[in-house]
DNA sequence: TTGTAGGCGTTATCAG
DNA sequence: CTGATAACGCCTACAA
């Protein structure tokens, strides 16, 4: 049962054509309200589907977007991906996703698969391992808008959506020398990474600002991993000196060095304070909350909608490079807030 | 630039028929090498992609899926989705996600608009608010494969996959009193849904196995919010006795119990041991990781695509309906571990 | 206002 | 083995 019917089926009952079935289905100013209603009426009768694989062979536009990403279940990038899906949805856009698990060559299957599918856009954060991007520029070659989000490439007429990661460094920074604090040390990601390049050096620009000294040996590249930031933790107190605060640009690291600073006695915030870095969901819930510095993904995404909501409805000829830039949010919490711990010390007397 | 071509324009280039050419394309038999080798040379060289939409209109057949939930950034639905999308994707699928936000009227909107997009089948966790499922059977009516996975409807001739609920309360439950716990309390979710019923029962059934009597007034309702979580040990600890482990059904309750009963300087898990359900990734963060069941999503998600790939191979007409159960897996940490704590007390001496 | 006809890109059928 | 043709379901000039 259930046979696909369709507007012949419709104008046949109403002995009508099939093209004022169409019209009327479509809005059509052409067209009598009489015929219209009828077939309206009867299109629901009969239980009338609209067969949007038609319609999009036929007006070259599937109303389906694709989204790459590395992995679909990182928090971050399921947030990015709720945005977009929220902002895309009412216009009647669905969104397709892809994971590169990391690999250049998952991305360019992904690429190649999507445009075969004849997808209206394609967002992407690109894979780690991507250096060469001719399988990227190709997609801007074959005129399908693309969108850059978190982790971008700087290609030519390809628009991004990024967080500032520059200043994300500087207040994390800013707030530790706020709260006192003077050796401040800082775990940097893989920075061959524009995103980790940008963080260490707005750590670094706070430390000047504020006439603290960045001491070379404080700079440590660290992996997004607890145990590497345990490890670095252990590194720095074989120093001579250590320090007196942590901003690290993974939550993860971050994690990691309390820890680890916890194991060695050393009291945090009071002795070092910590700073991580994309506000994973489980920094606020540890018993001493880590205070971390939030991408705000779900506004990511809906920023990268609205650029390819633009980009599409201006004219298709002149496509604007559009480089939206968000404010990151510093979310403090215990791992760093000495004057908080001071008033929790007294109450408790 | 980059015009579309077609198979019109090799056929064109080359003086042969586009048939020929498709069937070149298609690795069909009747064809000879010669001609086959030319065509996809020429093709290649002509940058040619096929449109995978008109070969959908031809065959009615989109290779995409459509899976529906509530949230997509949440760690259980995204990694579910994870799943499915690597078992598919070998397989040339494509997965598209709708998010309800728990409201059966986008739940309805959802399922009408992949129908239209012609979809070849629905994975489907369904809203908290579904009570009327003729929606849902409108999809089984019309022939589209329909999958639950998690929250499922009893509806006939629905496939799900979804985890033992019973048995993980059972395991839940079974530790708890192999820890020596003998007064354990249980908190539930919402049991108008059927997981939370069934952990529930799982909770009852060891409770008797194990000959431990389970007081009633310790099975409690609690939402799976923290403060919840601390409502209800504020709650217990009013009454004229009170438990030494609590099984919550949800890891956010878990966690707020944790927090509350350390609020009283009551120790867990020597005083009060713990156990959440669902394995958040939080749960072996905290400082005091917790124990929990996990419901395996990653796989929960495979074994629903591994249903879909057999009902559609599978003759079209006779779709056997089929139920999956998976067993989940109780991790345990050191929130229920009195063993482990002992030993670390003694080694700590 | 409505009908006719052609085409979107592909594949399947039937001749040749 | 290859070519012509129709068809998938819809939309849109153009004609009536």
């Amino acid at each position: 049962m259930a046979e696909k019917i369709t507007i012949y089926d419709i104008s046949n009952k109403l002995n009508i054509s099939a093209a004022t079935v169409s019209r009327a289905l479509n809005n059509n100013p052409k067209i009598s309200l009489k015929t219209k209603e009828l077939v309206l009426k009867t299109a629901a009768e009969m239980n009338y589907k609209q067969n949007r694989l038609a319609q999009a062979l036929k007006s070259g536009k599937t109303n389906n977007v694709g989204v790459i990403v590395p992995y679909i279940n990182r928090s971050f990038f399921s947030s990015v991906i709720r945005g977009i899906e929220e902002e895309l949805s009412p216009h009647g856009y669905h969104v397709i996703i892809c994971q590169t698990h990391e690999d250049v060559h998952n991305e360019i299957e992904q690429i190649n698969t999507l445009l075969n599918t004849q997808i209206d856009g394609i967002f992407m954060s690109v894979a780690k391992t991507t250096q060469d991007t001719k399988h990227i520029e190709k997609v801007v070659k074959e005129n399908t808008p693309l969108i850059f989000f978190d982790r971008k490439k700087n290609i030519d007429g390809i628009s991004s959506v990024v967080i500032d990661d520059f200043k994300g460094g500087y207040l994390a920074t800013e707030h530790l020398i706020k709260q006192g604090c003077k050796k401040i040390a800082h775990f940097s990601g893989d920075l061959n990474l524009e995103i980790y390049r940008n963080r260490h050096e707005g750590y670094l620009a706070a430390m000047k600002d504020y006439d603290v000294t960045a001491i070379p040996k404080f700079s440590m590249q660290v992996n997004s991993k607890i145990e590497s930031g345990s490890t670095a933790i252990n590194d720095l107190w074989n120093l001579s000196e250590q320090p007196d605060a942590i901003f690290s640009a993974s939550d993860y690291a971050a994690l990691g060095a309390i820890q680890e600073l916890k194991r060695k006695g050393i009291k945090v915030p009071e002795e070092v304070g910590v700073v991580g870095f994309s506000n994973e969901p489980f920094t606020k819930y540890m018993e001493l909350p880590i205070t971390s510095v939030d991408q705000t993904p779900v506004e990511m995404g809906r920023n990268a909608a609205k650029v390819f909501l633009e980009q599409i409805e201006g004219s298709k000829t002149l496509s604007i490079e559009k480089k939206v830039v968000l404010t990151p949010k510093l979310n403090i919490r215990e791992s760093s807030n000495r004057e908080l711990i001071k008033k929790l010390l007294v109450s408790k007397e």
